[in-house]
DNA sequence: ACCCAGGGTCATA
DNA sequence: TATGACCATGGG
């Protein structure tokens, strides 16, 4: 993985877009759930059910571990999968609170504390590395299907590697540093949504003066010079 | 009416 | 190891 390349999309990429400030969470426990609740949903709907679980005082895991399973489900129901994700809500915090909470797992060793989270039911790579770097500030690069698409339309990466593999393939070639790995994938997932979700061709609209949203948005982008 | 969204688990081959 | 079925709502 060439480390110029990544640099200088990156700094395209937040040209265009500006700092996205990830991620949207009043507490690191938030951040927690709110990675449970957007996978494979959309965050507006993710949105919708985190109100629901402030509206029903739900925020912490002790609350969630109380309260009524039936309660946690009609609270998650906008967010989609409500019957898997309150029992996986359920297990994460069974989980949190048996490890001695944030004190205790906030010390843990980056590697240490991945395994402890992957050994979670419910808690695949992804999420894993969303809580490790959103909400433990630990230098992880996450991994998502907006990141796959994203390279492998630059045709840096060919896309079906597994995800371990991308993941160091990534922060090989990238400082490893928090603040970076933050923006990257946050801009990565904001370009996505805003610009190239549709349309299979757009490969770049990167650096905003090449190519402009809506020229982008006709599938007519041209193709980037990194 | 379709398609997709900031995945993960489980059953098969 | 590698596919496929399943989970389910809301917006384009």
């Amino acid at each position: 993985m060439q480390t110029h390349a990544l640099i200088s999309i990156y700094q395209g990429l937040l040209r265009q877009h500006g700092r996205q400030h990830w991620w949207p969470a009043d507490s690191p426990f938030e951040v927690m759930i709110g990675a449970i609740l957007v996978q494979n949903t959309a965050w507006s709907n993710v949105e919708c059910a985190i109100e629901n679980l402030k509206t029903a005082n739900l925020m912490t895991p002790w609350a969630i571990l109380d309260c009524n399973i039936q309660v946690l489900t009609a609270a998650l129901k906008p967010s989609g999968y409500f019957n898997i994700k309150a029992q996986r809500l359920m297990s994460y915090c069974r989980w949190y609170t048996e490890q001695g909470q944030w004190s205790v797992l906030r010390e843990y060793p980056t590697k240490q504390l991945r395994n402890a989270l992957l050994s979670v039911k419910g808690i695949g790579p992804e999420t894993a590395d969303d809580i490790l770097l959103y909400a433990f500030e630990r230098p992880v690069f996450v991994i998502d299907a907006y990141t796959r698409r994203f390279f492998s339309r630059l045709q840096l990466i060919e896309g079906t590697e597994s995800y371990d593999k991308l993941r160091e393939r990534f922060e090989n070639a990238l400082y490893k540093e928090v603040t970076l790995f933050n923006e990257y994938h946050a801009l990565i997932v904001r370009h996505s949504k805003d610009i190239c979700a549709r349309n299979p061709h757009c490969v770049s609209c990167i650096l905003g003066a090449d190519c402009p949203s809506e020229q982008s948005v006709r599938g007519n982008c041209s193709e980037i010079n990194i």
